[in-house]
RNA sequence: GCUGGUGUGGCUCAGUCGGUAGAGCAGUUCACUCGUAAUGAACAGGUCAAGAGUUCGAUUCUCUUCACCAGCUCCA
């Protein structure tokens, strides 16, 4: 039997399990945790009977953190196994950045059980149990867990394909179902901690049951850990719904209710130098702007679809049988764009049609949904529409993603992102509208689109809306979720139920595509990733005041106000701070702030007719006022 | 919507085993005019998230509601 180790080629005369390999080309290091067998992750205890191709695999693989995480699962399992045993065990996987499991407590623990928990865990883990795969039938199998009472796991084990291997792993007393793999002793888990405790729906769905899950990470080792943590109370200090409150940008009120931020004097003036970027860009671009209402008759919207797909998620006011008039708050703009699309008679000589519009909708997002910027129940979105011919598509699209490219590339945060593509799930017919046929088809068009572009994407089932398919450009924040930042959709349906058309060379009517498109987003969200990737710090054109201008003395103040002015004349979003007192406080607090420039003028600076100009990195120069006007204007434009 | 947690002045927090609350910073005033993390003094600021209940008496105990946080589900 040949096996090729990390590209080296060993003999064996019989089987031999993985660690044994490697042990044999020298590569079982304390760092190891698993191999790659043929392409499949396989445990250390793992037996190799046949030619293939080995490689190691140690803790700084994905793979090989899943191994030990996943093992620090079990151990987790274990644990509360053990001090509470009426518990009944659902899952437990490793996950991006550590690993969870989830229970069934007869009396639900709080994270003040933690404590006991890993004190527990520190046990199992000293006593160093092997960790011992047995592969036994399904009748077998059943017959353990339903012998023990594992409800969970044996309706798991019932809903396995018919000819899946199934696999039991044993550490100490502890025996769990378990694909695998696993490390090959609990001794091996040299530093975990549990992180949180929050409730998850068995299998992920809402009609089920909610279990309580307990999340946790583990390392190769305590220093690993330590930074880890560290990294992770950096990242909260990042949020945005932290910072953005901090450095009044935004904020909620308890009277005014969940996911209805206010966007203070800053954070207004964010939205307006954005948008006015965005619409001034689009016009360039061809799109014509729209002003549309913010709600209509519900009619509208059972046309569009909106009323059987998304009324639950509707504002709606009134209610149908017992008022005249049932209206409701919009929650997306195009019924209203495709109205204005329809007054009059289109040719194709008249398309492709570009609408764009700053517009406002609502969205009664369900209540432990709202976060921050992020998720909110009225919000802002660059939204636009491009009726256009068949043939105009992949030339629209096109242009539509250069828009987005373009606006990433101004808010420096064109690395920051991935693109998503987004399809239907065909097994849930009922949630789109649409044949069978004209999906395909659609999906099919964005595909050859993409790739036609060579754009790295991934594809997402079940992602798409509920109209057609979407490219999505994600981006993840501070909480390592992803979050959509800006979409393309390509829509087949929607121009028939509206009865759009337009008359082409021949002079037959014919029904138009609809590429529905934001440009930079959701201003709300868009605003959210900005405030996190630049820690409150945000680009000087973007920024809400530019400069801040402090006197030293009250003996400048009126030098202060001249600057300010002078500044403001300029264009420059000045602050006055004439409070002489306590500089080093304002110092400090203006750079909590983020502002990209303070200057500071003192009786020296007076004399010699300069201003100390001070940045955020906390260089500082002096010169001349109209030497720091003509800089700063350089340095924005170079921006755009 | 579901699970768990939290809610005391603008901010950060203390406190009351039930007898209606304090500190620091911020604010205001006066004095100081100082070169980059804090000048001094005085003043002002809270129906302890809201409502109901128990009680002679509730910020404290119970219930309900609201908001905020983490997660699940859902989503731009």
């Amino acid at each position: 039997m040949v096996i090729k180790i990390n590209g080296k080629e060993l003999n064996f005369d019989a089987p031999v399990k993985v660690y044994e390999a490697a042990e044999a080309a020298g590569l079982s290091g304390s760092g190891a945790v698993a191999g790659v067998f043929n392409g499949a992750t396989v445990e250390f205890n793992h037996v190799l009977d046949k030619d293939g191709e080995l490689s190691i695999l140690d803790f700084s693989s994905d793979e090989g953190k899943a191994v030990l995480r996943h093992t620090a699962a079990h151990i987790l399992a274990q644990a509360v196994k053990r001090i509470y045993p009426t518990v009944k065990l659902a899952i437990g996987p490793a996950v991006a950045n550590g690993f969870y499991y989830d229970f069934d407590f007869k009396t639900p623990i709080t994270q003040e059980n933690f404590d006991a928990i890993e004190a527990e865990m520190r046990k199992i883990i000293k006593a160093n149990y092997p960790i011992v795969k047995k592969t036994v039938s399904r009748a077998e199998a059943l017959e353990l867990m339903r012998a023990s009472g594992e409800e969970y796991k044996v309706e798991l084990i019932a809903d396995l394909p018919e000819d899946a291997e199934i696999s039991l792993y044993t550490q100490g007393e502890f025996t769990d179902l378990c694909a695998g793999p696993h490390l090959t002793s609990t001794g091996k888990v040299k530093a975990f901690k549990l992180t949180s405790l929050t409730g998850a729906y068995w299998r992920g769905s809402e009609k089920n049951k909610m279990l309580s899950r307990i999340y946790g990470t583990a390392f190769d080792s305590k220093p690993a850990l330590d930074e880890y943590l560290e990294k992770l109370e950096e990242a909260k200090r990042r949020d945005h719904n932290r910072i953005g409150r901090d450095l009044e940008i935004f904020m909620t009120d308890e009277n005014i209710g969940q996911g209805l931020p206010l966007l203070m004097p800053k954070g207004a003036k964010i939205m307006q130098i954005l948008q006015r970027f965005v619409e001034d860009e689009e016009e360039n671009r061809g799109y014509l702007l729209t002003k549309t209402p913010i709600m209509s008759k519900n009619n509208l919207f059972k046309i569009s679809g909106h009323w059987d797909h998304y009324k639950d998620k509707m504002f709606v006011m009134g209610e149908e049988g017992k008022d005249d008039e049932v209206m409701a708050l919009r929650p997306m703009t195009c019924p209203f764009q495709f109205t204005i699309y329809k007054n009059g008679l289109k040719s194709y000589r008249d398309l492709p049609v570009r609408y764009c519009e700053t517009a406002t909708l609502y969205r009664k997002e369900a209540s432990g949904e709202m976060h921050g910027l992020t998720r909110v129940r009225q919000f802002t979105l660059s939204d636009g529409h491009i009726v256009c011919t068949e043939k105009q598509i992949e030339g629209e699209f096109k242009a539509a993603l250069d828009i987005i490219k373009y606006f990433m590339k101004c808010l420096g945060i064109e690395n920051d992102i991935s693109y998503r593509f987004s399809k239907r799930d065909p097994k849930n017919a009922s949630k789109y509208v649409g044949s069978d046929e004209v999906w395909e088809a659609t999906e099919s068009k964005m595909k050859s689109i993409l790739d036609g572009i060579g754009l790295v994407y991934e594809e997402a089932e079940g992602e798409a809306a509920f109209y057609g398919p979407k490219l999505d450009i994600q981006a993840v924040n501070v909480h390592g979720k992803e979050d959509t930042l800006f979409t393309i959709q390509i829509d087949f349906s929607l121009a028939e139920r509206f009865d759009m058309s337009y008359i082409d060379e021949s002079g037959e009517k014919v029904r138009p595509t609809i590429i529905h498109r934001s440009s930079i987003g959701c201003y709300e969200r868009t605003l959210a990733m900005l405030i996190e990737k630049y820690n409150g710090a945000l680009p000087l054109w973007i920024s809400p005041v530019q400069v801040r201008v402090m006197s030293l003395t009250g003996r400048t103040e009126k030098q202060v106000k001249k600057a300010v002015e002078t500044l403001r004349k300029h264009g420059v979003r000045t602050e006055a701070d004439v409070r002489s007192e306590k500089i080093g406080y304002k110092i400090r607090e203006a750079q909590l702030e983020k502002i990209p420039y303070m200057l500071v003028i003192g009786d020296k600076d007076i004399e010699a007719k300069v201003v100390s100009v001070r940045d955020r990195a906390g260089n500082q120069v002096s010169m001349s006022l109209a030497a720091f006007v003509k800089q700063i204007k350089k340095e924005i434009k170079d921006m755009k």
